[in-house]
DNA sequence: CGAAAAATTAAACACCGTTCAATAAAATAA
DNA sequence: TTATTTTATTGAACGGTGTTTAATTTTTCG
């Protein structure tokens, strides 16, 4: 059948990688639906599956997305403490860091947590784009712990700062799921933030 | 309709409870169904929605179990640490236990993963038995985390337990999901057990 | 036994992801 | 230009889901 006169291959893909990313972000992973973005723009439902190949192939594609504006929000709140001012100390990044962490989770709950709602059917690879947006995000990490670390602990940054990331996104998930409210706890943030101050402390960071 | 002879109201519900179970284990939570419990154990759908309400209810339900078989297990793993033998430190036990909410996780993968990939819709509120169950494993931890401080930061106890289960729980959903691989992290259990042990250091613990 | 109560069913509804022959439009060849 | 090939798009069909509900069966009890 024929090809549309007002969008090319490349421009299909990325409205419909657009609404889909506006959809997620309304609905949530649970309730989305490709169908549902096909509606929106205007296509049959074939004409997504003959784009993005499958369901899972879209919503990794709109959670590859969402890493790339993380990676950018993390940037923009880490560019609010430079490294030169008055406020430059490390421990004022750090934080900077897991706060923005959280808030960007708090503000993008929907399109956050569908990063660790999909799981791809085994045997179907990570496409390089998700890895690589999803490494760019840890560099920001790596590079921030780095800086805190005395420059003779540089070595060991990469894994210490993996293994923070994780213990920020473990508060910062049971913060936003309920499982802290259900336990009592009121500021998540805080525990986070002085769980990582620990561990850099313990690896030889002046704080 | 009629009643059944084999099962009473109780009876019904504790084997919808079970194949429900099962089902989670073998198919995870992507691919669980009610029409297939349903099936499975030789009662049409309408019969489980007249005993769980919901869905939702079912899912939390069988969530409700998980926590019960989990607490169970920490038990265990801790119980060949005692207190008074030999290896009692409380450095050993609280290994055990980051050790034992790994292993828990990784050998039932799928029941443990639905506890975090389901959300009750808002509104709905979680029903007793759940957050008893919940708190009766997070009950074990502040326990052994207190042991494992000075007595007179006692006070202290339930939040940094919190706080430290939602540590070991981030890296162990790196762990599970692919996350920790796809970034060259080999060790995600040394990484935990590391940082709860920094965190029960700076809260005064001598280990 | 017969009537009331309770339990169970099966069909219907509105969704979902996925496939695929038919079709319409654009690109190319004659 | 016209004819043909290639490409893009469609919409119906398939088998699945959670959920509701009228009809039916079974149990209970007077």
């Amino acid at each position: 059948m024929g090809r549309r006169s007002d969008h090319n291959r490349e421009e299909l893909e990325a409205l419909i990688l657009a609404e889909g990313h506006r959809h997620m972000a309304e609905a949530g992973f649970a309730k989305f639906s490709s169908r549902e973005v096909a509606k929106r723009i205007g296509y049959s439902v074939g004409t997504l599956y003959n784009v993005f190949g499958s369901y899972d192939r879209l919503i990794v594609a709109i959670n590859t997305r969402t890493f790339h504006l993380w990676a950018a929000y993390l940037e923009h709140c880490l560019a609010s403490n430079p490294k030169d001012g008055r406020e430059s100390r490390p421990e004022t990044r750090i934080a900077a860091l897991v706060e923005g962490y959280f808030s960007f989770a708090r503000e993008n709950t929907n399109i956050w947590m569908a990063i660790y709602d999909h799981r791809l059917p085994p045997g179907i690879p990570m496409p390089e784009d998700y890895a690589r947006q999803r490494a760019v995000l840890t560099e920001v990490v790596v590079r921030e712990v780095a800086a805190a670390l005395p420059p003779e602990s540089g070595a060991i940054a990469p894994r210490l700062a993996r293994s923070l990331v994780a213990t920020v996104h473990g508060h910062c998930t049971f913060a936003l799921n309920g499982s802290f409210a259900l336990l009592g706890e009121t500021d998540p943030l805080e525990m986070a933030t002085a769980r990582v101050r620990e561990s850099l402390r313990a690896a030889g960071a002046r704080l």
